[in-house]
Order: structure tokens, then C-alpha cells, then sequence
DNA sequence: AATATTAATCGTAATATTGCAATAAATTAA
DNA sequence: TTAATTTATTGCAATATTACGATTAATATT
């Protein structure tokens, strides 16, 4: 119906979920590549450099906030985004540890 | 428009919303952590594990074996499932690289 | 105050995703 | 062959996502 059902799985699994739906997105993959890139605020220009309309880059930018990965101040008419240091440390230890699981040579039983 | 403008994007950062958007669902995601947590395909007992009807843990099954993270190969009746190890190694480093990505105190500055 | 600049929000259209009942396909067992 | 078992596919309804034009809100400039 177009809604997972998230009670089915474990926080764990949930918060997973949500930092790869995050990422489920070549425009947010590239916002956060660029502000690492930058190494620093960017206060505006962030429009210019993808191809996508202002309202959509903002609508990315917002998604990118609720998760906590980025920052946003405002600067008089623009308003500097970064990244989110703490949070974006939070985040890489749990997906880690999700891609970091091991397998051994019985994955190859069949 | 609900379709993503991949085009505007490096052919790295549609690969990383690939892979994050397989990774967007809960579902997939326990099922993931189940073929690891077994050590060895599981051969049939996948809708018992998860709470999720017969028809939808086929259609996760389809996407997770689609990006190639698992193999399905037909054993009788039923199909054994496992995690490909190749391929999950492939999309680690890609992750992995995307979420090394470092920081330093001038990402501070707002 | 009037205008310009910038980013957020609203509204809407197009497409995608999720979930499952019903059914089909494939193999095995009787 | 017939029935049972298991998984895949189809079709559909509900919801979510993506994108953007139009507008709004907020500050800065003149």
C-alpha cells in the first residue's frame, strides 16, 4: 500500500532503512559530495551547481535536515549549509556496522 | 514527477542512490542481516521469518537479487537464497567510500 | 518605503513503491 | 496422473516521491 510497515522490524533495521532512503537519491548524494568537496559552508550557490529547479533543490536540502546530516544558518537573505559532523559520524558507525557484517566460504553453499 | 533526473548525476552517485534505495526498506534490510545472521542460504523459510505476506517478500527478494547482492538458485521446490559475496564486497568499498568522506573543524564555520 | 535577492512553502502532476489477493509456474510426492 | 508444496507473477489499491511553477516570507539594498 505504498507504506512499509516498520512496527514488522527492529529500530535497528528502521534507522538503516531511513539513512539509505536518504541516500536513495543521486541529488542528495551529490549536495553532501559537494559540501565534503567545499570543505566548508556553502551559502547559496547550491542550485547552481546541480541542474534541478530551486524548490526541488530546497525540498532535498529540507530531507537531508529532518535526518540531522546537514546544517543550515541563516546569513542575511541566504542561508549556509554544512555538514553535520557529529551526526554524519553517528550515522557512517551504524551503516558500518551494517556493511561490515562478514560472511564466511559457506555463502557459497549453493 | 516522482522520477529522478539521473542524467544530471556522475555515474558514481547514481550508483551509491542505487544501492541506498535497496537499502530504503526495512524489509530488505532484515532480510539481509537473516542470510548473514545464518551464515548459509536459507532455503525456503523467509516469509516465516519476517511478517510480511508471501508475494512481497518475493518482490524484495527480485530487487535485492536484481543489484546482485544475493544469488536464488533453485533447489527442488524451493530456492536458496544467500548473500553474493563478491558483490557485497563490490558495494561496500563503493559505500564505504562515499561515507569516508572527511570533515575538518572548518565544516564548523556557520 | 520600494525594490531586489534568496530560500521555503504550497499546490499539483507524473511516476514509483509497497503490500497483498489471486493466480500461475515449477517441482515433488502419492 | 493427481495432489501438494513452494516461489514467481499479475493486477490493483493505497501511499510516497520527485519535480517544478507560483507564491510567500524574510532580509538587504537603494
Amino acid at each position: 500500500m505504498g507504506l512499509a510497515k516498520s512496527e514488522l522490524f527492529t529500530d535497528q533495521q528502521n534507522q538503516i532503512a531511513v539513512f539509505g532512503k536518504v541516500f536513495g537519491h543521486p541529488a542528495r548524494v551529490a549536495i553532501l559530495q559537494h559540501l565534503f568537496k567545499i570543505d566548508a559552508c556553502v551559502c547559496g550557490d547550491l542550485v547552481n551547481e546541480l541542474g534541478l529547479a530551486q524548490p526541488t533543490i530546497s525540498q532535498h536540502l529540507k530531507e537531508l535536515r529532518n535526518l540531522g546530516l546537514i546544517k543550515g544558518d541563516v546569513d542575511g537573505t541566504k542561508v549556509c549549509y554544512c555538514i553535520n559532523p557529529e551526526r554524519w559520524t553517528n550515522m557512517k558507525r551504524i551503516m558500518t556496522d551494517f556493511l561490515n557484517q562478514d560472511f564466511n566460504s559457506k555463502m557459497d553453499c549453493c
